[in-house]
RNA sequence: GGUAGGAUACUCAAGCGGUCAACGAGGGCAGACUGUAAAUCUGCUGGCUAACGCCUACGAAGGUUCGAAUCCUUCUCCUACCA
């Protein structure tokens, strides 16, 4: 079995610019692969997941990994799939990104393996210092205005009145494509891997290194990964879910896998685990057979979850999550409860708040923050989706005193199923 | 530049002088049923208030009127046709 087999039954490959010609070149030996992050917020989420570990794959078949860090073309914006012009961000913020961004690739990637360690790189080293006459004389030369108009990424914008494409953006290929070509040319690198929309930019590189060093270069598409009930995925009402326990903690993070659809789980197990072939084929079986017991799910949110934060953290997770939902809080002791404090979101409480006649719950719902206002904190009390330590609470009024503090320091309050706060007094 | 049409809550989209905090759909939240799933059904979906009610909102600013999302004026931005 080789890397595109393994890719393949994964449900991986999307498309390759010469399949035959890509498994002939990797029978003959370990090649190096490259895939581009860039750094447009200050950390990669569950979407970058696809072609990062797709880069793990390849190197865990021998092939030599080349992360790379966009600190050029993330200056610029890539137009690939995106329908509005973007913002261009202030040097500080890319700045800040960039550093953000490869410390995560630093730790999703093995940089130690002796034979075929990663190397991390970031295109700002050969992009910064070209001139603009350079490039244009260099690179501008090679690219023909009316392929790149035919491109998608840049029709879709050209035909869309409103939006329009600036040429900062529309330069953006020429971008990607010179990267391929000085990975080829100085680190060997004869793939690139990227999602869906990343073809136009891979093929344009191809293209480029095939003019200027004469090589056969190839390209590699991932799917673009789809929820089974058409949302996008990875997202959720709260935004993007982030690789960095700073902005989704890792409590969260394992809630949002073991949360999947039925539907969505199996192939999750396949694009987002390291988990063998047979042992996907198990979790099937047992989900097939009772989908209840949500097995696959488990097993899904545990492994996704070790992977980017590591088993401490992640038993902690599963820790808290089993608490929380395994059903009775009562009898439970501090130090039990004291693991679910820091993995669920909480915020301080002032104690004097709940001195004396107390404060009403409504009140501790809106300071929680898991309603916006007064009159929404009353409307869900009074339709029974509020609890106060576990307790359904059905009047708003209700007056919360210190007598309610668990351990005579928290609260635990809930909204619906699996919305959770602790309030804990200073 | 000319002519015609449009701008309504998270999104789409009704409303065209009072019964409009604004029909309907989608989305979201909650409840029931379940398995922290899906499907289905129910409720909620501007703010404040225990409540009567008050305030803020239908692109912006003015005006007419007892009363305006609805009529008039000007402005801004879109769309279509013409130049």
């Amino acid at each position: 079995m080789n890397i595109l087999d393994e890719l393949q039954w994964r449900g991986l490959l999307a498309d390759c610019t010469d399949a035959p010609g890509l498994a002939r070149r990797l029978a003959a030996g370990p090649l190096t692969v490259y895939c581009g992050f860039d750094p447009t917020a200050d950390s990669l989420h569950v979407g970058h997941l696809v072609p990062l570990l797709a880069l793990r794959r390849f190197q865990r078949f021998g092939h030599h990994p080349l992360p790379l860090a966009g600190g050029a073309t993330g200056s610029i914006g890539d137009p690939s799939g995106k329908s509005q012009e973007r913002q261009l961000l202030t040097r500080e913020t890319l700045a800040a990104n960039i550093a953000q961004v490869k410390r995560q690739l630093q730790r999703l990637l093995d940089f130690d393996s002796p034979p075929n360690p990663a190397r991390l790189l970031d295109n700002a080293t050969w992009t910064a210092p070209l001139s603009y006459l350079d490039f244009l004389r260099d690179v501008g030369k090679h690219f023909s205005v009316n392929q790149m108009v035919a491109k998608e990424s840049v029709r879709a914008r050209m035909q869309d009145r409103d939006a329009g494409i600036s040429y900062t953006e529309f330069s953006y290929m020429l971008l990607q494509a010179f990267d391929f070509y000085v990975l080829c040319r100085d680190y060997q690198c004869e793939l690139q891997i990227g999602g869906r929309d990343q073809w136009g930019n891979i093929t344009a590189g191809i293209d480029f290194t095939r003019k200027k060093l004469a090589r056969t270069v190839f390209g590699l598409t991932l799917p673009l990964i789809t929820n089974a009930d058409g949302s996008k995925f990875g997202k959720t009402v709260a935004g993007a879910v982030w690789l960095d326990p700073a902005r989704t903690s890792v409590y969260r993070f394992y809630q949002f896998w073991i949360r999947a659809d039925d539907r969505d789980v199996i192939r999750y197990l396949k694009y987002f685990t390291f988990l063998s072939r047979d042992e996907i084929a198990a979790l099937e079986q047992q989900h097939t057979a009772n989908p209840g017991a949500r097995a696959a799910h488990q097993a899904l949110a545990r492994s996704v979850t070790e992977l980017i934060h590591g088993p401490d953290a992640t038993a902690e997770a599963i820790r808290a999550s089993q608490i929380l939902f395994g059903g009775d809080l009562a009898g439970i002791s501090a130090a039990v409860f004291n693991e679910i404090v820091g993995e669920v979101p909480s915020r301080p409480l002032n104690r004097r708040e709940l001195e004396g006649p107390g404060k009403p719950l409504v009140e501790l719902f809106v300071l929680s923050g898991l309603a916006p206002s007064k009159g929404q904190a009353r409307k869900d009390i009074e339709a029974g989706g509020a609890y106060l330590n576990n307790r359904r609470a059905t009047n708003p009024l209700h007056p919360v005193t210190t007598a309610d503090l668990l351990f005579n320091r928290h609260l635990l309050l809930r909204k619906g199923k699996r919305n959770y706060v602790v309030l804990s007094a200073a």
